[in-house]
DNA sequence: CCATAAAATGCAATCGATTGCGCACAAATC
DNA sequence: GATTTGTGCGCAATCGATTGCATTTTATGG
């Protein structure tokens, strides 16, 4: 089968009896072709189904408008909708994305970067591996002049775009809403990855204890993987050493979810006994019981001003002189598990369906 | 900057006074090409670092290297684990993947397939939008020889390989196992819309029924879009109704999650006075209260199947004279939500973190 | 009616890699 | 020593579109 009905400029010129030339000319609307042939290119293009190959064009000029993307992985919600958004954003402007995940491995980011490299993509976004130290193969990504974005997990010792939400002032907020829901004994959960997000997240919890006069209790900030399994250990870990708490504030959704499991099991009422709050928003934190006071990291919004920078500095054709950081507003989402008093009543609720 | 420091074949060729004609012979190991040749190119090319140019092949050979997914949005669960299970294997294989969204939109996903032709993809992975019924924009894909893959939402009115779940077996276990557990007034949550796996699911529900000599009553199959809220109303309406029931298997796990919710509120005790089942093992059913038995749709596997069976057809050429198509087993999963007996305990839980 | 500017189009190279064909030289055969 | 077989490599076309630089055609003016 497969009939090779490529039809092509040449196709066009031909029955026209002009050149491809013309006919190239004529598509671009260049200025200086009549009327009259770009009126007949245009008639017989449509007539003949003609679409430019844009491999041909990609290699004649050196752009391929495809524009590469590293995420740790792709089915996660967070990673997925920011995908979504940039999706969209690329699609009007007519480019495609080409999606890729290095499962938090550096080796993997490593190779990711220049299989990207060698499809010539126009330019690549990422988010950090949890394991990514050593930034070179982003250094050779920018020497070649390729616009280069992070987002989220980003490093700071690179010049280098970058779109992050303000993991500091979010944390801030919902541990201060912790405690002005009256808990004052408020664990913390993070981990001990060298990565920005948690670091942040570390200093908006510490900041906000501080401005109402109380201070960090080391044995409250407990330190792992930030897993559904580790958020139970971790609550198991402060209830065996019977370390006094009555709030946790979770880096993680995951984490946090499981320590609602491990400590309702033990009979803690929540936010009775214990106020809860996560981080990240995942689409299950607003069907737990009670629902789960956590952070929404406005992943699509994120997803379009990723875009919107990234065609920012394309456009600017590889002369790029200052690197911009855009600091989205993230959203806390007070729910169930962190208001005994009732206050502060603010819900989100999460959509689509099968 | 953007040294242009593309290093081509040119370069390796008048490095050491040869072609390029056998310096991309000796890249390609061509046997007229000596030994001692093809030695010297491979160093040069290591040392310039000379990466070929992915543009110039795909024009050369007609072959991209690309495939493009269509997916109706990107940050679900389920397709995106659809989408990483297919990243997975074409990696290996050095393909990249584009993927794009229809948006359940029937305009968008016509203008997408153009797209991606037009970027040349070797073949494209689709999942259908909500809206589509014409399926001509389908049928110039495969007439062009180009491989084409679809899964889950398929179509059956046309010659196309395709990757499914067994929903009809699903649904008939998860009916049977509420029948098992002692409930017999068991509703239906489905779909209008003319989509296979909605009438399936059905299919199954009613076969199960009639297997232990009940009958589909019409008052308890309540159609809706199954998304949250139609998930509550439609609780909601059995409720006022005053439609007697001790159980609901929903053909989305959103619509279920709805109803539980509502029934919760109205004082019904889960699983005591109703059960509850729900369809897709959506990541938040394991965290609600209690659990929701749902069917998972072993997406990750899905993923891998589709791209075997896609890069089987890539091997064919277009020389396809058959359409596979491969059934998957489905996994149901039996959590709180239907358990009253206390049998048939299984679980599953579902990980990654921030 | 011719010169000349202006408008419209053609020629040919280019992007980078691949490949059929052919040429030169060496080894093998008779 | 002449012919055949083979080896190693170069030439040039090709994939499809773009573009600088002619060249042709048309319009304008004298």
């Amino acid at each position: 089968m497969s009939k090779k009905e490529k039809t092509t400029i040449h196709d066009i010129a031909q029955q026209l009896g002009i050149t491809a030339s013309t006919v190239s000319r004529a598509l671009n609307n260049h200025p200086r072709i009549s009327a009259k042939t770009k009126e007949l290119v245009l008639k017989v293009a449509k007539e003949i189904n003609y679409k430019p190959n844009s491999i041909a064009v990609a290699l004649r000029n050196g752009k391929s408008r495809l524009i590469g993307i590293i995420v740790p992985t792709v089915n996660r919600d967070f990673f997925s909708s920011v995908v979504r958004g940039i999706e969209e954003t690329a699609n009007k402007l007519g480019y495609k994305v080409i999606i890729t995940q290095s499962h938090d491995n550096y080796e993997r980011e490593v190779q990711t970067i220049h299989a990207l490299l060698d499809a010539r993509v126009d330019g690549i976004v990422v988010s950090l591996g949890k394991g990514t130290q050593k930034l070179d193969h982003f250094k050779s990504v920018i020497q070649k002049g390729i616009p280069l974005v992070f987002f989220d997990r980003v490093a700071n010792n690179i010049p280098v775009c970058q779109v992050v939400i303000d993991d500091y002032l979010a944390a801030y907020q919902v541990t201060e809403h912790l405690i002005e829901q009256g808990y004052n004994r408020i664990a913390h959960f993070n981990s001990p990855m060298n990565i920005n997000i948690f670091k942040e997240r570390f200093r908006g919890y510490k900041d906000a204890l501080e401005s109402y006069g109380m201070s960090v209790d080391p044995a409250l900030v407990v330190e792992s993987n930030l897993q559904l399994e580790d958020g139970r250990q971790s609550a198991r870990h402060l209830i065996e050493k019977g370390i006094p708490f009555d709030a946790i504030f979770s880096a993680s959704d995951y984490s946090i979810v499981g320590a609602l499991q491990e400590l309702k099991k033990h009979g803690y009422n929540i936010p009775g006994d214990v106020g809860l709050a996560g981080f990240g928003n995942e689409p299950f934190t607003a069907f737990t019981d009670p629902g789960l006071t956590t952070v929404d990291q406005v992943s699509i919004a994120m997803g379009q001003a990723v875009a919107k920078l990234f065609f920012d500095l394309l456009d600017k054709e590889g002369r790029i002189t200052e690197t911009q950081k855009i600091v989205l507003r993230a959203k806390p989402v007070f729910r169930g598990s962190s208001q005994r008093l009732g206050i502060n009543t603010a819900a989100i609720s999460s959509e689509t369906a099968n």
